[in-house]
DNA sequence: TATATTATGAGAGTAGCTCTCATTTAGATG
DNA sequence: CATCTAAATGAGAGCTACTCTCATAATATA
């Protein structure tokens, strides 16, 4: 009680946990890789790891959630909110998520583009992904709306970040990528996308036919 | 073999089938709002339902498949196309979503007003949601190309489809949605914000100026 | 009426997930 | 160092969504 709280970073116990999820996460990868995510049940992944399958549940609420990246989102809001106000909110945006992807190490970048893949493969986890991308939306609306002084719960401030969003999104749709190799170019992609978002989504048509 | 197909609609069978498609959902429906989604069987509803549980199965796949509207997207992206090419994309896709909506029976509107506040409420029909959103916008990318004459994999289509879907996916999130009239009051939102995004996703509306 | 098709029910089995309780292990205290 | 406390783990029981198989009943066709 009047100790000092230790518990934070270099103590044992902490230092065990991290090493714990990792290995349950890394194990869990390794497997849905090699015989494919519903053919890999629980106990298998529990039984790689070395622990218990109720030590699983402790770890991750569900299995779906072994793939998802939780603070990626994270990083990038912090990067956007040190972001100089004098750029424009796409901008700032696209500068974040190039911030938020230099801090990865090699082992993040190789979580990332498996849980990547996973993510367009796997419909639960597709389905999964996109609510917690909603989510993000919800933060980032916050953001956004601090930066330029209007209320996150502004339609306008919604639908922007809303159609920030979707436009990152539409560059990870199953179809937009037939081989499983979402990296770099994935990234480059989308930072092409946000600048047509920024450039107001011109489409280009056919000569002559201007529609509107 | 040699004899007419009558297993389209009048024949006993189909009749029957719909009846029990229908009473399933809307016992499920129910029983959802008395008791919640989670707490609600699918023993349950299949006893109230008076089938078996293995026939609740043949007609749903899953148990939050009770509350999906199957045929919605089918009926936006018929719509979609019926539009006149005058039409810019986005004015053509809010006519669609509006029509759609008008064909609606009292009933299926009932059922959709239901089924809108589970999806904003419960999680995983959330998610399904989305996913099942995602893959109408993958739809529609196909219809966009083909109205302007593009390709669907064109990265302008594709930033053009994912902002239309980020914006109508940011008006369900759960913060947006507080209060109870989930229904029109989403879709009104949601064109709305689909106005907002072919005025180019004015954040500082000037002065006086109240989008729509 | 006889026969082929299709819908249904019963029941067994799998796996994700929750909960409880006993045991072990790390950290704090004397 | 011995002890006490709190946290982490494991074992196991239990629930439920979901799958599969097979027998039976209902409907269509001849």
């Amino acid at each position: 009680m009047t100790s000092v709280d230790l518990s934070q970073h270099g103590s044992l116990r902490e230092r065990k946990k991290a090493r714990t999820r990792a290995a349950i996460r890394e194990h869990a990868l390794r497997l849905f890789r090699e015989q494919g995510y519903a053919d890999t049940t629980i106990e298998q992944i529990a039984a790689a790891a070395e622990v218990s399958p109720s030590t699983f549940f402790r770890y991750f609420p569900t299995k779906e959630d072994v793939v998802l990246r939780d603070d990626f989102d994270d990083r990038i809001l912090e990067a956007f909110d040190r972001q100089p106000a004098s750029l424009s909110p796409i901008a700032a945006i696209r500068a974040a998520l190039r911030e938020a992807v230099a801090t990865f190490t090699p082992a993040e970048w190789e979580e990332f583009h498996q849980g990547a893949g996973l993510s367009v493969t796997v419909p639960e986890i597709r389905a999964r992904t996109l609510d917690e991308l909603s989510r993000t939306i919800e933060m980032m609306a916050d953001a956004l709306a601090r930066r330029i002084g209007l209320t996150a719960d502004d339609l306008a401030v919604r639908a922007y970040v809303g159609a920030v969003f979707g436009v990152m999104m539409s560059v990870l749709s199953p179809d937009a990528l037939a081989g499983a190799d979402v990296g770099e170019q994935t990234l480059r992609r989308m930072d092409e996308a946000l600048a047509l978002l920024e450039a107001g989504l011109p489409l280009a048509p056919p000569r002559g036919t201007t529609p509107r």
